[in-house]
Order: C-alpha cells, then sequence, then structure tokens
DNA sequence: ATTTGTGAAGGGTTTCACAGCG
DNA sequence: CGCTGTGAAACCCTTCACAAAT
C-alpha cells in the first residue's frame, strides 16, 4: 500500500505554494473581493452607476483604504475625484476571481445540510452548477433535491470524469470525510470545500477549504467570556 | 428615529477593539484553539495520554513551532522532552476558549439550513444548548425538529430575556438579516454567527462572524483559475 | 537525548497620509 | 476641490533556531 504525499497547512488558504505568487493579488484581499463583488451587485440592481470607495467599503465593512488598496492590484479602474463605475467594477472583479468561468461542482453528503446546501442559490449564479449529488445511503439515491436526482456514492469518479468537476463538497459525517476526499481528489477535484469537522489531508496541489460551525461558536464563547471578564472588572 | 451607532469591520473577527488587548491571546491564535481542542479529544477517546508538538501538529494541520506558540500563550502546559498531557491540554484549551461556562443559543431561520444547525451535534456538547429555534413562518411554528418545538419570530426578545441568550445564529434569507440581527442585539445577544449573505451592521461591543458558502466558492474559483493559467503557460 | 518555550528575524497585511489626477 | 492610487510606517503573524529543562 503506497501513502500518497499529503499536507495541510494553514486553515482556509491555498494548499501548498505561498501567497499570491502569480497573480500578485493576496489570499486577503482574494477573500474580500467576493464581499465587494455583491456589494457592487447589488448597488448595480439599486440603479447606482458610481461609488466612492468610502460608501463601497462602508457597505462591504472594510475601511476605504483597505479597500482602495484591494482594488488596485486589479488594475486603475477608478477616476479620481468621482469614484468607481459599478458595471466596470463588476466585470473586472469577477474576472480577477475567475467567475468568467464555469465549474462544475459535486456534493458528497445529502443529509440536512447537504440538502440545504444543494437548494443555494448561490450556485446557480455566477459560473458555479451542482452536477452530482451524491450519497452513500440507498434509501437517498433517487430522490430528487432541488430538480438534482441524487446519486449513489459509487459513483462518484464517474460523475466527476464525464462532467469534468473541479469542485467538490464535503456535507458527510465526520467518519467519511477523509474517505470521500481522497476519492475526490484520485478523480481529479483539485479544489474542496469541506463541512465536515475534521481536518482534510491532501496532496500540495488540492486547494482546501473548511467551514466549521463549531469552531465558530468556540471563538464567539472566547469573546463572550472577555466580555464578561471585562465587566466583571468594571464592577470590581 | 433614531439610528443605533453600527459598524461592521473585519470579517470575522471582534467587531470593536484592537486584537487580543486583555487576554494575551491573538485571534488567529484563538481561531486554532478549536482545532487543537478537537484533535486532542479524539486522541483522549483513543487512550493517548501524551503527545508532541509535532504529533498534535500534524494533526491540526499546522506546523509544530506554531502549535508551540500557540500554547505557550496559555501557558507553560508542556514538559520538555516529553510533549503534552492530553487531558490536562484538553481542560486548559477549553477554559482559554471559555467553555467551561454555558452558552444559550437561538436560532432564526428553521429552513433546511436552519434544520441542519438545530440538529448539529456540536451544539450540545461543550457547553452551547439552543433554547430557541425561530420562524417567521407560521405553517413551520409548532413542529418539532431536533426535539425543540418551533416558535414565531414574535417571541424572539421574549425568548431571549427568559433564557438569558448570549449567541443568535442567523440563517434567516438575506433579506430578513438584518432585521432579525437589529432585534437579536436590542433584545440583550452579543454575539452573532450569521449564515445569511449579507454584511451585517452591529453596534460595536457586538461580534459577528459570518459564514459564506457562496464567498468559499469564489475563493476556490480564484485558484481554479490560477492552475489552469499556470498550466497554460507550462505547455506555452 | 528529546522536546518545549521563546527571542529574533522575516513576511504579510493594515493603516496612514499625501501626491497625483480628473 | 474631491477622490483615487500608493509609498512608508505600523502592526500582526509566522517561521527559525537555539537555549533551557527534564
Amino acid at each position: 500500500m503506497t501513502m500518497t504525499p499529503r499536507s495541510s497547512h494553514s486553515p482556509n488558504s491555498r494548499a501548498g505554494g505561498r501567497p499570491g505568487r502569480r497573480t500578485g493579488i493576496s489570499e486577503a484581499t482574494v477573500a474580500r473581493l467576493p464581499v465587494y463583488l455583491r456589494v457592487l451587485t447589488s448597488l448595480a440592481e439599486s440603479g447606482v452607476s458610481t461609488v466612492s470607495s468610502e460608501v463601497l467599503a462602508n457597505a462591504a465593512g472594510v475601511g476605504p483604504a483597505k479597500l482602495r488598496k484591494d482594488l488596485s492590484h486589479l488594475g486603475s479602474y477608478g477616476t479620481r475625484g468621482v469614484g468607481y463605475d459599478v458595471e466596470f467594477l463588476v466585470y473586472q472583479i469577477s474576472r480577477a476571481l475567475g467567475l468568467t468561468q464555469h465549474y462544475s461542482v459535486v456534493i458528497v453528503g445529502v443529509g440536512n445540510l447537504g440538502q440545504a446546501l444543494a437548494g443555494y442559490a448561490g450556485f446557480g449564479t455566477r459560473g458555479f452548477r451542482v452536477v452530482g449529488l451524491l450519497d452513500a445511503d440507498r434509501a437517498r439515491v433517487g430522490s430528487l433535491i432541488a430538480g438534482i436526482e441524487v446519486r449513489h456514492s459509487d459513483e462518484l469518479e464517474t460523475i466527476i470524469s464525464e462532467h469534468d468537476v473541479s469542485i467538490g463538497v464535503i456535507a458527510t459525517p465526520a467518519g467519511a470525510a477523509q474517505d470521500v476526499c481522497d476519492r475526490l481528489v484520485g478523480a481529479g477535484v483539485t479544489s474542496v470545500l469541506n463541512f465536515a469537522p475534521v481536518v482534510l489531508s491532501v496532496p500540495d496541489d488540492v486547494d482546501v477549504r473548511k467551514v466549521d460551525l463549531s469552531i465558530e461558536l468556540q471563538i464567539l464563547a472566547f469573546h463572550e467570556q472577555r466580555k464578561s471578564l471585562v465587566e466583571q472588572e468594571a464592577v470590581g
């Protein structure tokens, strides 16, 4: 039995390679661009055609200097004394994020969470298409969720190669996650979004991002505790 | 009509105040402690009583130096030449994160996602208790989810003050999220976990963390694009 | 001999403040 | 005059490498 070379690095960043080597856009900036994009899209729908860095920054929950520096990494797309053209920025950010291409996605695990993800509107829009819903439980196979037929996990490799899937979403129980991940990667998936509460090991050229409810809760707990300590001190 | 003072800052960090001012534990470290805790808990269950920084770091997907520095912020809990006592570390990390206290949680929005969250095991364990499931849709009110009765959103304030809720989870559609957030904060909630794809505005003393599927997908798309550019270059 | 704890060095990110341009 | 784009400073975080401890 051969061990595939593996590594798992900092949470939610590119598995191998140092940040922003080729594109010049840093990881921190990339993580904010989707937020700007969302705000800009909603501004465009409201008929706004121009925004200043200050207004856009406020709506995105960041400081104006940070916003301007972020946008400056894409090019000089603003007009001094005026601001940014909303539609043009939408296009430029979409392009920078790679959203002008299309990505096929499989979701593995069709429990409550998997169903919620399958029905999520964010998929249909902007270049992502769910081409497979997989589950290990044969009782669920064949049912329709968000218009997509659930298929058995055995078909994972087939579906991935048939649809040239590049992104896999893991919504299985923790125990199954690493196995599923290995199979996804083995079949050619190069990006994984993991909702299972485990640290996944993947080869260096695969990206993993994780979404972990209990980690988020624990971080909030930390700050809650901090608040009550401060309170206590203020009283005492 | 009065405007409540608001601010929304960097994604997923304390709303106001600079990091780690009082506790000496930095935000980056706090975000990793839950991962260490999970690994340690599972080691303890496997009967392991001692770990070195190298083994623990590997399991947590970080470098050993980073792990040691993180743990050193809690105190000197290791033994040179030996490693860390697993059970003792579990306790110390739990304490540092505030998990020795108990937190009451309400979940607002009982769609697919809200149901998935309500059923999530991570809640029951480690100090979090769901004391309310709320939905605006009267058709859902009264049904039982994960053993908890769904109640109408009108009761939000009542439930929060009755149970001294400090954490609110928003799993509503985007359009309702800010309103719900305002009501949560108005009723005394000081930490919010937001699953709706909007930037929430809150007063400085409230923490907001967000979980956003479409942002994660877009970040993965960026890296996918980068990979295909590199590939193309390697060929050409 | 082994492994922790940590100063110091090295990167990356944010913020400042202003020059540059419309 | 207003707002962008950006060097420079400040800050935070990670990594290195080794002294200290058992």
